[in-house]
DNA sequence: TCAGGTACTAACAAAAAAGTTAGAAATGCG
DNA sequence: CGCATTTCTAACTTTTTTGTTAGTACCTGA
């Protein structure tokens, strides 16, 4: 789907290669994917469904593609029970549990700091 | 330019408002700001000329655009000098100085965990 | 007077991300 | 059989982000 030579995508893998913050902020800039880790957090094992009604307004299309892209890059496990209707579940893996301290503190530094926004 | 009452605006406004996390994530997501950051981190105050040389393949619209957002965020300060030639400094604000325990975190988690990353 | 340097701006185009809508597979149950 | 349930796909559109290219304004100094 992606064309992997527009200066676009290889500005992109340039700088995601060089430099691990750039890696620690594209893991997690989904539009959705920080509240899906941290429903994650909270709860331990979410289904597709229970994530889907925590998630409002997410689209089904969104949904799968925050969690495959989650998966891909490792911070969650994707659980199915070979069951029908199907029941898939997931969870955070350890990887993902490594970014609770930044997490945790970049959330305390954004309310703290949001409010001094400057308005447009 | 920005329609306010798409369910993509919208959605993204619900999350940045709700969540500090969304927050501080949103203000560092540009394809450069965490090169700019870092470079203003290390240099105290850059001039415009001396960022678009170190940003190796960023366009000056791009730079500008960048530059603008941070400033808006305020994370960084513009300091333009009435003279001619222009010679403007950007440097980073204290409210963007405050985000370096957590940048230096993430870097380091970055580059321990961006090799374990599953390759499509 | 006119090129040169500096920090931008504007108009447009391409690419990526997000959203909408419709539907598919698989099986148990009435 | 036909329907419900659950997790996903696929095709398509809209919105947002990023990139390209060509300028501009200003004074200085030759």
């Amino acid at each position: 789907m992606r064309k992997q030579t527009s200066s676009n995508t290889i500005n992109k893998n340039n700088l995601e290669t060089n430099c691990g913050m750039a890696y620690a902020i594209s893991v997690l800039s989904g539009r959705w994917k920080q509240s899906i880790w941290g429903f994650l957090l909270d709860n331990g094992k979410l289904r597709y469904g229970e994530l889907k009604r925590k998630l409002i307004g997410i689209s089904e299309k969104m949904l799968i593609n925050q969690l495959k892209e989650l998966e891909k890059d490792g911070l969650i496990n994707r659980i199915a029970h070979p069951e029908v209707p199907p029941r898939v579940e997931y969870e955070l893996s350890d990887k993902g549990k490594t970014l609770e301290n930044i997490l945790v503190l970049m959330s305390s530094w954004g309310t703290k700091n949001a409010d001094n926004r400057i308005k447009t």
